[in-house]
DNA sequence: TTATCTGCAAACATTTTGCAGCGAG
DNA sequence: CTCGCTGCAAAATGTTTGCAGATAA
C-alpha cells in the first residue's frame, strides 16, 4: 500500500508557518536568516525540508527567480490556481487573476497539438512606492 | 572609456553555433555533450562562455526550467520578443505569439501601479508524437 | 604582436541527503 | 515506544572564475 507519512507540528515547522505569516516572497536562506534572526535555532535543511513538504501541500507558492534562486511565499489558502505581479525592488507581491490567459493558453495548446499544458506566468516590476522612492 | 572586447570566431564558437542550428531547447550541459559526441574536445566552460556571450547578444533564447537549469536555443535572429511552447519530452519547441498577452500584462501593472514591467511565460506540454508514443 | 579565447580545475551558490539523536503522538 | 523531524556536515548540481597557454586578427 501507498502510505503516506503524516506530519508532525514541530516547534520549528510552527515558527517557519509563522514568520510565513508576516507575507512576501523570500527565499528560503532569507526565511532562514528570518527565523534565526528572531531567536530560532533552526537548521537551513529544516526550513528546505519544510518549504518543500508545505509546497506539496499548496500552503505556499514558490517561484523562481531570474538567478536561478527559489522564492517562497505563504498562500492564501483555498485560492485556486494563480498568479503573481511582483515588486523588484521590495518583494511585495498582488495575487492576480488571469481570466483569459488559462483558456488562451489551452488553445494555442490545443491548436499545436500538445497535450498536458503546464504554464509558467511571471510578472515582475516597480511598484507605486519603491517607483517614487528611485526616480 | 567603456570598450566592449570584440568576438573572435574561433573553432569551437563556429562548432556551438553549428549544433545551436538544429534547433532545440538544451541545457548547456546537453549542448556539450552534443559537441563531445561529435568529435569536439570543446570545454565545459567554453560552452557556458559561449552560451551567454550569444545570449547577451540575443542570437540565443535562455529559459529556465522548474528545476532550476537553464536551456538555450537558437534565436530566430531578427524575430521580436516572443514565447514558446515547448514538449517535455523531446524538447521541441514552437514559437508563440501572445497577441494580447502583452496588452493585458501592461493593464494589470497599470491597474496595480507597477512600472517596468517584465513577464516570464513559459507553456509546456506534450507534444503530438510523444504523446503518441507514451500512451 | 597582442588581446581574446580555450581547457582545466578549483571556486561558488543553492539545494539535497545521510545519519544519529530528539521528541510528538 | 515509534517513527517522523531535527541539526549538522557532507554531497550533489549547475554555473562561474582564475590562470597559463593557444590563437584569431
Amino acid at each position: 500500500m501507498t502510505e503516506e507519512p503524516k506530519t508532525r507540528m514541530t516547534k520549528q515547522r510552527a515558527a517557519i508557518v509563522e514568520v510565513l505569516a508576516r507575507g512576501g516572497f523570500r527565499s528560503a536562506q532569507d526565511w532562514h536568516d528570518l527565523l534565526r534572526h528572531g531567536g530560532s535555532t533552526i537548521g537551513l535543511a529544516t526550513v528546505y525540508r519544510a518549504l518543500q513538504s508545505l509546497a506539496d501541500a499548496s500552503e505556499v507558492d514558490s517561484v523562481l527567480t531570474d538567478n536561478g534562486e527559489t522564492l517562497y511565499r505563504r498562500c492564501d489558502s483555498g485560492s485556486s490556481h494563480h498568479h503573481h505581479l511582483r515588486c523588484r525592488v521590495c518583494g511585495a507581491a498582488e495575487d492576480i487573476d488571469i481570466p483569459t490567459f488559462e483558456a488562451w493558453a489551452s488553445g494555442v495548446a490545443a491548436k499545436h497539438g500538445y497535450a498536458h499544458i503546464e504554464h509558467t506566468v511571471e510578472l515582475t516590476g516597480v511598484c507605486n512606492g519603491c517607483a517614487q522612492r528611485s526616480f
